[in-house]
DNA sequence: GAGTGGTCTAGACCACTGT
DNA sequence: CAGTGGTCTAGACCACTCC
């Protein structure tokens, strides 16, 4: 190995894939490794650094380096949105019982906490085009936030935006105190006359920015996984766009397409 | 702001974003940055690394600091699966046409460039469980690199697995040099009597290997997206796996799920 | 207060790129 | 060759955590 850095992370990558340094476990001190390896402070905090951002180490100032806990992923797959469209038109009762997230995680209303923020905004370039409406058209953002009772970040940030024009019928749609709705969005749209024919899911990923470092609580070296979900109804017309930020280290998508039999 | 490293960051992000500093401008050197900051080179440093792993600076050695050009991601749809599957009965001479992933990237197949290795090898456990065989099953393993033929780096690797027992009936399936394979793999499966169902993908970000990092040609602080598509046939047996690791800031996914009717 | 990581300095020397 | 970033040193002082 040409650089002391190098020799250092890939002596504590084999220790921790080698199972020598579990999980949860502390490293040496900074000083105690320099000693260790015979180099200076700087020179073992560059070789941590290269581990870190792989992921496999975390730093917790005041505290220690600890090897990193694979976080276990939160499944998403795309049979939700055929079991949403099937419990939109159940009645109130059924619709309470579960949401969506709860379905995907597996967790029970008691372990989440949903905060929903409700606001009129004109349509940005890009939203518009997406919507096929005029830029500025006014529409309703949502913002919400999902994150487990016992953590303090959310898991989730997600936006979404439905055109004013659209949901000013049912004016039950504009409170956000009447968050969460039971049956979620399709059901909202159900009590406009909507129904959907199709969803259209795009995502990339892309390293956070500062913004969503801090909002998520990010540890070094995750990236982020853009969702956007286009909701289409029987008209071919868009109805909906959301917009959804996930921590990438904690969020696994599965789809499943059903092919045409020959 | 508190640290100087910050404010380093924070300043040439606001010239990045606001246009001020171009798409592969190059940056002042870092002592003249030193000097310009009033801090040390180190400190430039540092503050540098922060915009180098949001993916927005780019450090060449001997050369200079550059404002990242952002790729343009290269789409996935599942809409291909239908159309491979529609192709899979054609014509020898209509399936040399063109592949799924020149359907996805629009290049035509004399800009990319093919590269294919096949193997047996015994089930690991994860994929004999993945394949519901015994462990130690011996599977066909195909790796396969694509890049573009005036790039030096492929742009996706993957790796597919079949079940030898399964192919073994045509002997043209063990022969890498007839690849590229007309019509895919769902041709191939074809000339077994084998037909699809469904097919299910399930796939997740993360920071890259030390290996991914240098096969890839992956900049600092891109993450790789990690696809598994599982092939299920019409008898609901898993046919082929297939892992493929893509670059996280060229890649998109868009996905559409048909919904029933009400 | 002891121990940890976080920020920062002011250099030295090496490796790579271009002319 | 000059100019660039890459590696490394040997410290100083600050901020956080836990006892």
């Amino acid at each position: 190995m040409a650089n002391q850095y190098e020799r250092i992370s890939t002596d504590l990558r084999h220790q921790i894939t080698s199972g020598e340094l579990a999980e949860g476990d502390r490293l040496p001190a900074e000083t105690e490794l320099a000693k260790r390896y015979k180099v200076s402070v700087p020179t073992v905090r560059q070789g941590v650094g290269v581990l870190q951002s792989e992921g496999l180490l975390e730093k917790q100032h005041g505290r220690g380096t600890f090897v990193r806990r694979q976080p276990t992923p939160v499944t998403r797959t795309n049979l939700r949105h055929q079991w949403e469209k099937d419990r939109a038109r159940e009645s109130e009762s059924e619709r309470l019982k579960t949401g969506a997230t709860e379905h995907d995680t597996g967790l029970t209303v008691n372990d989440l906490v949903f905060d929903a923020k409700y606001d009129r905004v004109p349509a940005s370039a890009e939203l518009a085009a997406a919507f096929d409406v005029p830029e500025g058209t006014m529409l309703l953002e949502r913002i919400y936030r999902t994150r487990h009772s016992d953590e303090l970040t959310p898991f989730n940030v997600s936006r979404s935006y439905l055109p004013l024009e659209l949901v000013e019928p049912n004016p039950d749609l504009l409170r956000e105190d009447l968050e969460p709705w039971p049956g979620g969005t399709q059901n909202q749209l159900f009590t406009l006359g909507i129904e959907l024919d199709r969803i259209v899911e795009t995502f990339r990923a892309r390293p956070p920015t500062p913004e969503e470092t801090e909002e998520l609580g990010l540890p070094v070296g995750v990236s982020v996984v853009i969702l956007r979900k286009t909701s289409i109804d029987t008209t071919d017309r868009v109805v909906e766009i959301s917009d959804v930020v996930l921590p990438g280290d904690r969020t696994e998508i599965v789809y499943t397409t059903k092919l045409d039999r020959w």
